[in-house]
RNA sequence: GCUCUCGUGGUGUAAUGGAUAGCACAAUGGUCUUCGGAACCAUUUGUUCGGGUUCGAAUCCUGACGGGAGCACCA
């Protein structure tokens, strides 16, 4: 990287004066002071008792003579970095060289999507495929190997409501024989009518609950039945990833970790980790400090604690599993599979308390071992535009599928306008595009307001937009005359080229933050940095030829890192559009 | 009640403790008989409030006010 270059040039600079300490090298807050800036000097200064503007003279003053940038103090003591035009040229190719290897080949297992079968998607699940996907993209980028798996919500009390349902209506046998085909609408019909249904009577409550039971124990016919709810739910989940460019190594689900419940129940009694408590198997996982009781003003009172963290339920007191035996028995199963060095989950920032718990379970028990890294990426809640959770114009819970219909139907009415031919598979990935980076763009852990109307204008900073910028680059491309790469650049050149080291630096960004908002908004800038450009200079008719072709060439790097950044979003670069 | 989190123009958001708080939408005005107008340029408007730490605070600490979430038998 560029900046690791300027740095160790402070740095050696500073050894000759002999103060050995480090010097950082930032982008320009200032365009147009400078490119590049070190803000080190008034902390270095302060550890040695110096005038922060003297020293930042004595090291420019001690750097040695150099093509590629030029140096200067600003009170009051700042050290400005400019790039010259031998700069410019030495940065491009820095770029083109620019290799991550961050990850070392270690692998990484993402745990991302979650959907549960037998329920119909909202909005809210889309985040989980988006950042997962993203992130999954991004770690291969940095050198890591990844296995991605869905884990379902497969295991559950939705598909004993929905089998109790079918049953209640008579229907059930017909489903199960064939005489009726199951589809995805006679399972969303029956969820919520069984959802509610379950609030009032307490008898079908208790008959779904026994029914979940049943197939848990793959009781016949109610573990064929759960099989074909899980197939035809499966079809559809599959049919909503390819639609948003999301694909999985993996299918599991919390079935798959059934059959380790009982091993990992076995781990945590040998252990003596785990207890009886009212009636319910729990494991303790609070540290010094946390679950303080506080005490109770009357005896009827209930317990409250200071600083709370539950210890963790492995059986409810009615014998049944609970999710995180599953997510315990599922550690467990990747770790005798797989051997991942990481795990890294994508949930809703909800669920933080919940995945504290279980990583120390899996930490306590060994289950996890020492060395391996469980992370937990929560992320914010998405609301409607009034800040509460997202509806219909009608009212309703917006589902997943409205909302990629209306995008698709936005993107066709564009591309009509615009006398385009019609074309499914463009105005998906122009749909995509919107949603995927009006979703991203925001950082990872907020909640954000989910404004309909704004992510359908494919205007200003967008996903859209990003496209368009590729589809004109290539457009230019496919009709310039041919070119021998010219990486002679100059001041024209300099605000592409710095956004092109933005963009470059955001992917370490982004892994440290965990958050992919740096790469949208450095991709955007490099986009519409080239559009500027684009206005100002006419590259087509451009007479001097040598001018011309280093246009050309920076256009081609230019399209290049796009094309690169929004593959990592899993955004698609269209040809046309 | 306890714990966590967030509070930035009219709206939505960005900013490893650094210079003049960036960007988009909206509004207003302009560019251009397009190498693809889903474009470009310009103007207007902002860090909830009070203390503290620091050479320097949207950012760290503290208090208040205001939103959101979690607090074992739902997943």
């Amino acid at each position: 990287m560029i900046r690791s270059e300027i740095q160790k040039l402070l740095c050696e600079a500073a050894k000759t004066q002999n103060i050995d300490e480090n010097f950082c090298v930032s982008f320009s807050a200032m365009p147009n002071l400078c490119d590049f800036q070190c803000n080190s000097c008034f902390a270095v200064a302060k550890k040695l008792g110096k005038n922060p503007y003297d020293l930042a003279c004595q090291i420019v003053e001690a750097i040695p003579q150099n093509q590629f940038f030029t140096f200067s103090v600003a009170r009051p003591a700042f050290i400005n970095i400019t790039l010259t035009n031998q700069g410019l040229k030495h940065m491009s190719q820095v770029l083109l060289s620019q290799q991550f290897n961050l990850g070392g080949g270690k692998k990484i297992f993402l745990d991302y999507g979650g959907p549960n079968i037998g329920k119909a998607m909202h909005i809210g699940h889309m985040r989980s495929f988006n950042i997962g996907e993203a992130f999954k993209r991004l770690y291969r980028k940095l050198g890591f190997e990844t296995v991605s798996d869905i884990f379902l919500g497969d295991w559950g009390m939705p598909m004993g409501l929905i089998m109790a349902m079918l049953e209640k209506q008579g229907v059930f046998g017909d489903y199960y024989s064939g005489k009726k085909q199951l589809t995805i609408e006679v399972m969303n019909t029956a969820y919520p009518q069984a959802s509610q249904l379950k609030m009032q009577d307490e008898k079908f409550k208790q008959r779904a609950e026994q029914i979940t039971l049943f197939f848990q124990q793959k009781q016949q016919p109610y573990y064929d039945f759960w099989k074909k709810l899980r197939d035809v739910s499966v079809a559809e989940i599959k049919k909503v990833c390819r639609l948003l460019n999301v694909d999985f190594d993996l299918w599991n689900g919390e079935s798959n970790a059934s059959e380790y419940v009982s091993t990992i129940l076995k781990i945590f009694e040998e252990k003596k980790l785990s207890r009886i408590s009212e009636g319910a198997l729990v494991v303790d996982v609070a540290e010094e400090g946390e679950q303080i009781p506080i005490p109770k003003k009357s005896p009827d009172e209930v317990q409250r604690y200071e600083n709370p963290m539950p210890p963790l339920m492995l059986k409810k007191s009615n014998g049944g599993d609970k999710y995180e035996t599953s997510d315990i028995a599922t550690i467990y199963y990747r770790n005798k599979f797989y051997h991942p060095d990481i795990i890294h989950y994508f949930t809703d920032a909800r669920q933080n308390q919940r995945f504290i718990q279980i990583f120390r379970a899996c930490k306590k028990s060994g289950i996890s071992p020492q060395e391996q890294l469980l992370l937990h990426t929560g992320f914010g809640t998405i609301n409607g535009k009034d800040g509460k959770a997202l509806k219909t114009r009608d009212g309703g819970n917006m589902q997943l599928s409205d909302l990629l219909n209306m995008l698709y139907e936005k993107a066709e009415q564009k591309l009509v306008e615009n006398g385009t031919e019609h074309d499914d598979d463009l105005k998906r990935k122009i749909g995509n595009a919107a949603l995927k980076f009006a979703d991203l763009s925001n950082s990872v852990e907020k909640d954000y307001n989910f404004d309909v109307d704004r992510v359908l204008s494919f205007d200003g900073k967008t996903g859209p937009y990003i496209q368009y910028t590729a589809c004109r680059i290539k457009s230019i491309l496919s009709k310039a005359p041919k070119f021998e790469n010219n990486f002679n650049f100059s001041a024209q050149h300099k605000e592409m080229l710095i956004s092109l080291n933005r963009l470059a630096s955001s992917y370490r960004i982004c892994f440290e933050n965990k958050s992919l908002n740096d790469l949208c908004g450095s991709l955007y800038d490099l986009a519409s940095a080239f559009s500027s450009f684009y206005n100002s200079c006419h590259i087509l008719s451009e007479q001097d030829k040598s001018l011309q072709s280093a246009h050309l060439t920076l256009l081609k790097i230019v399209l290049k890192f796009i094309e690169e950044a929004c593959d990592i979003l899993a955004i698609e670069v269209p040809d046309k559009m």
